[in-house]
DNA sequence: GAGTGGTCTAGACCACACA
DNA sequence: GTGTGGTCTAGACCACTCT
């Protein structure tokens, strides 16, 4: 049943605690294969008593397994190996949705278009939905705030929420909040996943007289799809000239 | 100093316990601003005092308050409020940094030059260093690999790496192991940071032939900067037709 | 020195899974 | 029932900051 007894602890030199020592034969253990994945490790009590420490200290320690995704925890069942290698994870991370909109503050809205449509062909795959469904389309322009009085055109956006969302409070001519915060706040609910598609999109036609760009320039089409569970609540395309839009992102390294 | 003592904590009606009494009654008096951002929490032990909560129960509700980053504690001074509304957190969570390139595996890269080269005007920029500084500079075509033979295309690919990471292993002419993984096991580093940037770009003249697109195309240019701490130590550039590539991804809720 | 948060021990009871 | 992890209490010592 549970693995034979550990090989004595023992603190290596330096500064190395007991608990040091425990954490660092576990995880050898179980990247060594001595442990295989599926396997249990041994219970918290018997960890406990094979090296002194208390069973708050070896819970700790466990934990920090388990954050990386090593072990798993059930209660009545015991501590499973999940993984044999400790994975580094890299994380980004955002305050909220609108850091997903780089340009967030400083930038205006100017609604264009505005109402109810069923999904057309081309329009289907974009929403994820069957030809004829119900969607509240608005189509406008966002301006970037420069000091001169010229405004520039940052995109041209085009938002879809589903119709049982499709009156959201405060949707005038020129919104300042995101369609996505007038929901939350219309309806009470919070948006649990966003999905983010970034397209490179060459700028012609109507689309360049807009966004006031020579015709043929680059550009980034940008697709977010916002949900509520596994439900498709809205979707929102941007299509930004490259020469004013870069999308940039950090990731770090989350180990421990 | 300390903020007055709370009004009775008294659990709500159904299955609340204190413990989730103290957690709510805490984060409202942040968010009302009865507890304002700079202020100081009551120590661990008035909260003890006034709730009768053991001092581990009490450090738990307050690690609860620092994961969603509305107080943080420090040793000898006390626990500040750092914000009183506890953001939404959406998080992007990868497995390894493979996971940035998204056609990690499946594709093939192709060395074509390969040298030391010294910081041009151009360069400097990119990779944020004085006129002159020496990189090892490799270029090459990351093809993918399709059922039929005709291999297509996927990027244009330029990488950088700073001098005196110069000399990893195992990059021959058509290396499988991605450059920054060959960093890390040559010199035993372990990156820290990836800045990633996404911009549009037109692939035109010799990029579109390399590419195997029409003149005037739509393309992502990706460029990636690796930091080991604060130190540059690779940077890489990828011209991507839009036809080809499409960079996603997904960002879930990680509120409490 | 006095007071803070950080860590740890020792012991208890509970909810859950399995036989 | 028995044993698991989950939670909690009570008390101790330490490292750190400020006076």
């Amino acid at each position: 049943m549970a693995p034979e007894a550990n090989v004595k602890l023992m603190p290596r030199g330096g500064e190395e605690s007991i608990a040091d020592a425990l954490e660092r034969t576990l995880k050898s253990e179980i990247s060594s294969g001595k442990r295989p994945v599926g396997s249990l490790l041994p219970t918290e009590t018997e960890l406990c008593q094979q090296t002194g420490l208390s069973r708050y200290t070896v819970r700790k320690i466990v934990g920090r397994l388990t954050e990386q995704g090593l072990v798993s925890r059930q209660q009545g069942i015991g501590t499973t190996v999940m993984a044999a290698q400790a994975q580094s994870r890299y994380v980004q991370t955002m305050g909220s949705i609108e850091d997903l909109f780089q340009y967030a503050s400083g930038t205006e809205f100017k609604v264009e278009k505005r109402g109810i449509v069923r999904a057309a062909d081309a329009e289907c795959d974009l929403l994820q939905c069957p030809l004829g469904t119900k969607w509240l389309r608005v189509s406008g322009v966002r301006y970037g705030k420069s000091q001169d009085s010229a405004q520039k055109p940052i995109a041209q956006v085009m938002i879809y929420v589903a119709a049982r969302y499709g009156e959201p409070h405060g949707l005038g001519k020129s919104p300042k909040t995101p369609v996505y915060s007038l929901i939350e706040a219309s309806y009470g609910v919070r948006f649990t996943r966003v999905e983010q598609e970034i397209h490179g999109r060459v700028i012609a036609g109507d689309a360049a007289v807009t966004l006031a760009v020579p015709d043929g320039s680059a550009g980034l089409l940008i697709v977010r799809r916002y949900y509520i569970g596994e439900e498709l609540v809205e979707v929102t395309t941007g299509l930004h000239p490259a020469e004013r839009f870069i999308y940039s992102m950090a990731f770090q390294l989350a180990n421990r």
